[in-house]
DNA sequence: GTGCTTGCAAACAGTTTGCAGATAG
DNA sequence: CTATCTGCAAACTGTTTGCAAGCAC
């Protein structure tokens, strides 16, 4: 529910509040970031970012998001096959579905099974810190195309 | 339940059954994926079949553990940072619980969350194909060691 | 002005591929 | 005997790193 731009200042602030600087392309990639509803790949937020400033390399797109994600702001869903998606708006665990055809990437309305972390914990003595849940499928437009 | 000894014989009649050879390289990764209670990586297959045959190339095993792969005799749980792991007992998606310490990959006794499946795909009018649910943490030997 | 940040290019890791020779059936 | 399989080396992809120059503060 938090607008785009709210979302915005709170990235900004926090980077502020560990003293990293704001530099125009990491401007740009927070605002794309926080205004994506789908969960964009590096090379996307890449090439949002040289529409506005053509020099940016790859490597800075890399070094923010990975920044942003060891401050916890973002959740990276790494693909062994592809490249990683992020997502700045919800950086906490949740269930995703994904169209292995066109890579389409929804946050479905499912039941969190995070629940389950403390009956495993409890069960096996690992202690849990995070969680994935990932539902594979074709989309509506890909299955139409078949 | 299956015994290791009869889920060989199972590797290698479904082999057989599509008319792929036998060879000594094969056996032996289907040895290993057969009686392994673990996930191993291609590399860990390729240092126990070099036991028995030296001269054995990972080429080898990765194209063995594709074949078996597609053929959904293994399951294949790939992470963006470190290499595969495969389960050749139980090729059907169920949870893991997964150390990011020292990669120990469990099984554990968890509810599998494949009829949520249903739901998902009439909310969305995905197909859904497959699944996936990892736990992340730190098993307690990695703990005790921090 | 200081030192964090950028852009480039090279390095990296896991995996895949092409091909000539070996071998299962 | 012949088509499949193997082993080697090179290619590939996504990502990371080292470093000199640039710029935020």
């Amino acid at each position: 529910m938090s607008e785009p731009s709210t979302r915005i200042d709170e990235l900004v602030t926090r980077l502020r509040a560990r003293g990293y600087r704001l530099t125009p392309q990491r401007m740009a990639v927070l605002r794309i970031l926080a205004s994506s509803k789908g969960h964009p790949s590096v090379e996307q937020i890449h090439q949002q970012v040289q529409a506005d400033f053509p020099m940016t390399s790859l490597a800075t797109i890399y070094k923010t998001v990975t920044l942003l994600k060891e401050m916890g702001e973002v959740l990276e869903l790494g693909f062994s096959n592809d490249s990683s998606r992020y997502d700045g708006n919800k950086p906490h665990p949740h269930p995703h579905l994904v169209c292995i055809r066109c890579k389409e990437i929804l946050d479905p309305e499912a039941p969190s099974v995070g629940g389950l972390s403390e009956l495993l914990a409890r069960e096996t003595g690992y202690k849990i810190v995070s969680h994935r849940l990932d539902f594979y499928g074709i989309c509506p437009r890909c299955q139409k195309r078949e």
